[in-house]
DNA sequence: GTTGACCTTGACACCGTGTCAAGGCCGAAG
DNA sequence: CTTCGGCCTTGACACGGTGTCAAGGTCAAC
């Protein structure tokens, strides 16, 4: 017979654990005084002491570490759990060294150069959203003839939903799309929920399952640099682009396009 | 502005978290409405919410993240707790490798005896313990041939203790030492905290860093099932025993066998 | 003016574990 | 026999990040 004491430090688990476990029926002492309350654990108990041990290293919960030791499951319920669990964990697995190539970029990045960015990437998933839009050809990828032709795309979109009796569900989102010869489509789209006007495009932007995203301040014509941003991180974290982009209007301002906010939205896919 | 649903729709976040951010001064909205409380947030406010984001990505923890957005922190600082995180990260890493072969290892185990064992290996350290002991030569490895030379020599100790008004404050512990010409050392220990006899020896035994440990009920004559156990989880979960071996005897019946229980401990290194 | 979607605060829950407090029990030393 | 130190008891609170619920206020659209 060991004391609660004896019992813990021989088994490696703290006095507080076996009285939780007692309480909740996963491990009841052998005796218990009923005097003084005392428990105490016999030496045959350090075997289901062990078996709880084991399972909760696997990273099972309590009460599933219950449900196992109780074997209250079938050989292939069992199964299950662990093939379950092996999946949990490949899955934990990826996250965490995702992380650690994460955590090295961020080193490699302060170390180049001195400090830590204010313009940070996050990842997200974009869901899929309706959207009116007009489009136009730009002659090129450059900002300064696509804010040309992307802006009256914009007004007269606006202005059409507007007469139509439509008004958008979200912010503005333009893309752009290879249209061979060096020139691109510009889309002007904006989310909207219902109705319908005939001189707008409607159609769905697709989900974007994964997007590294940054969050551009001021001039479109600084865009380069948070774009720069974008593309070191993408490498310096593992992932790769896959060329689609998006630019979201989060705060426009006709007369000051210092206040200006954008998101720029890229896939990304991670090459393993 | 965003409402407090719009802004976290888009920053992908909870409105709960934001709430929990502002009450913890991690991200303030820009306004509130002194009327009615409402927070609103202003598109700039997207770079925070993202720098604070990643960061938790990272896996920090909302404190050291407000800590690293506040810039509280020299780059000194910063790359400090860079550093540490990267060290955690591979630790929880390697954590959880094993846990994956660890789980891999009981898929392979319940295929292939169709259940569960119920005799569950634990790996833990052993402190280093201070011991009175005696010892003899065992002509062979053999549980037949080690019980006869083990027995009287525990008597002999407890006499001897006794007999200097010692007594034991831990379970008895054998270990072998290889003897050559194929025999064997024998040690018989108990642990003592204080005192000294003449005739028994004095020892520490050695912390074991790294044991492989399982629990034996009944004879020992039925040892080697255990001891198979114990040598299959070994190799099913990538370690390498390293030889030294001990047994604890936490429960001893001189009636019965069948009442016995132990415990053996193997040291064992991951090899990688 | 009604309705439905959104906002507010405050609370409780999860889970595994540490820690603290107030008090009881036990064995050894005086 | 008393006292003391170390163990035991129960009960509580805390952590952290997040979900969820309830009761009530606000807002915009119809």
């Amino acid at each position: 017979m060991f004391t609660i004491g004896d019992f813990a430090a021989f088994g490696q688990v703290s006095a507080r654990m076996l009285r939780h476990y007692d309480a909740l029926g996963l491990l009841r002492p052998a005796v218990v005084d009923e005097a003084t309350g005392y428990r105490f654990y016999s030496a045959d108990q350090f075997s289901r002491l062990n078996r709880i041990v084991a399972l909760k290293h696997l990273g099972f919960s309590l009460q599933q570490v219950g449900e196992i030791v109780d074997a209250k499951l079938s050989a292939e319920q069992l199964r299950g759990m662990l093939r379950l669990r092996h999946a949990q964990l490949e899955d934990e697995l990826a996250r965490g060294t995702a992380r650690l190539t994460s955590v090295e970029a961020r080193l490699r990045l302060i170390e180049r150069e001195g400090h830590m960015p204010t313009d940070d990437v996050v990842l997200k998933r974009i869901a899929p959203i309706r959207v009116a839009e007009l489009s136009a050809i730009s002659p090129s990828y450059d900002g300064a003839d696509i804010g040309p032709v992307l802006q009256p795309l914009f007004g007269q979109l606006f202005e059409r939903l507007g007469a139509a009796g439509i008004s958008p569900c979200g912010s503005p989102v333009a893309y752009y799309e290879d249209a061979g010869n060096e020139t691109i489509r510009v889309h002007a789209a904006v989310p909207v929920d219902t109705g319908t006007a005939a001189d707008v495009d409607l159609t769905e932007l697709p989900e974007l399952s994964q997007a590294a995203t940054i969050v551009h301040q001021g001039d479109m014509m600084e865009a380069e640099r948070s774009m720069q941003t974008l593309a070191r991180w993408i490498e310096d974290n593992g992932y790769r682009s896959h060329g689609y982009a998006r630019e979201v209007t989060l705060q426009f301002d006709p007369d000051n396009p210092a206040n200006w906010v954008h998101e720029f939205q890229i896939t990304v896919t991670r090459p393993s």
